[in-house]
DNA sequence: GAGCGGCGCGGTACCAAGTACCGTTATGAC
DNA sequence: GTCATAACGGTACTTGGTACCGCGCCGCTC
């Protein structure tokens, strides 16, 4: 082959403008494969289904989501979940036009937006998992855990659907708006009831005039 | 034939059979036709898949769904939404040990896991589009309504699973208690800041007994 | 009772996704 | 030069799902 680009970006390409001109269901796989000038076995040897040359290497996402949870202390929880899921939106971010190209794939296609969901609904299980140990054993934790951890990753879906509509200017900041008001919605009830507190979470390096646009951000719109 | 039950009901019985004694992916749709009697083609003539076999009607229930929801005003905008989740909840009850028979298979086989889940997120769509509207256009009130449609069908699913593994004696009873806890957790923050009030949505039918243990329950587990 | 139209069913053939296996080629180590 | 390894391509096969045709049964009409 003289071209210099990997064969899985390739195939990738292929699976993308095929499904574009001619429709998901339309494509074969064999189809794919000659545009990216490889066999039909190779394709498959690199990806386990026809669905999955569009969809990122999702276990290695959670697996990194897995990681950054059990690095944190009890304390440090919140923060925690609040990294995790930030990275799985700047995953996303990261891959630009692409995200965008399987966005409106998968708003047309059953099947492919079936797959989102699944792929979504594990990130769910991990922090609804990692929220419930947190939250401990107490009466109704198990719920309050899994009504959070639905929330979180809601709060994520939230932003990344507006940003690939090119709605938000500034994804990073908007889940970390839409972070601190899940939290805020979990943890206030707890607090003592001096009516109006709000927990703004942030990671550590960001600049003072930020932390101050998104706190003031946080109380404008609640 | 001999037999007087359904063609349908025959075909579920053999499936689950067979999923139980070889599993899901080694039971081919030959062998349920097989065992339930009937050819490979009337089985794909009752169910669009292998997988719809064991998946109730969901288009049906889907449908009852978004006409509960229809039929409410403003005012009665939470009641249609716990009387609609507990329209979906009665519906697997009322299965009974088929439905946990399906648990069972949608535990171990990720194909089914995913199938399930895609069809709880089309419930979840309809609630999020009914709170939308029903929130309106304030800002912050798309988000708000994505939190509290995933909240409502993480309490479903809550309750359900609980029912699954026999640890709810009464789902009715535990979602009521569960959805009175969405509500009053989306709901408190735009209350007088009283601190404290919580908000229940019970059916009309309820005898007063019930109503006030549901209330207790809510009051002593928040 | 003869015809007749609809309906549920079975069989065959076909398409495409995914798997298993084998042979080929290129690359690099020794 | 030889051998080992890895990536690739081709062929054949299994299986889910679709399309189509023909058969038998039932009820209806004349």
């Amino acid at each position: 082959m003289v071209t210099g680009i990997p064969v899985r970006e390739r195939l990738v390409d292929a699976a993308l403008d095929l499904f574009d001109e001619r429709g998901y269901e339309q494509t074969t796989a064999d189809e794919i494969a000659d545009r990216a000038g490889v066999g039909r076995t190779t394709l498959f040897r690199h990806y386990r289904s026809k669905e999955d040359v569009i969809f990122p290497d999702h276990d290695r996402l959670v697996a990194a989501v897995r990681e950054r949870l059990a690095t944190s202390s009890a304390e440090t929880a919140l923060v925690a979940v609040t990294d995790a899921v930030r990275l799985v939106l700047l995953r996303y971010v990261e891959e630009g036009d692409r995200a965008r190209r399987r966005y409106a794939l998968t708003s047309r296609v059953a099947a492919l937006r079936d797959r989102e969901i699944a792929s979504v609904a594990r990130y769910q299980r991990l922090f609804r998992e990692f929220i419930a140990e947190w939250m401990g054993p107490a009466p109704g934790a198990a719920l309050r855990a899994e009504l959070m951890a639905a929330a979180v990753v809601s709060a994520h879906n939230h932003v990344l659907r507006r940003w690939l509509r090119r709605d938000a200017a500034d994804p990073a900041a908007e889940l970390d708006a839409a972070m601190a008001q899940v939290v805020s919605l979990f943890t206030r009830p707890d607090e003592p009831a001096g009516g109006g507190s709000t927990v703004v979470v942030l990671r550590d390096h960001h600049d003072p005039e930020y932390v101050a646009a998104t706190i003031r951000r946080v109380l404008t719109q609640p």
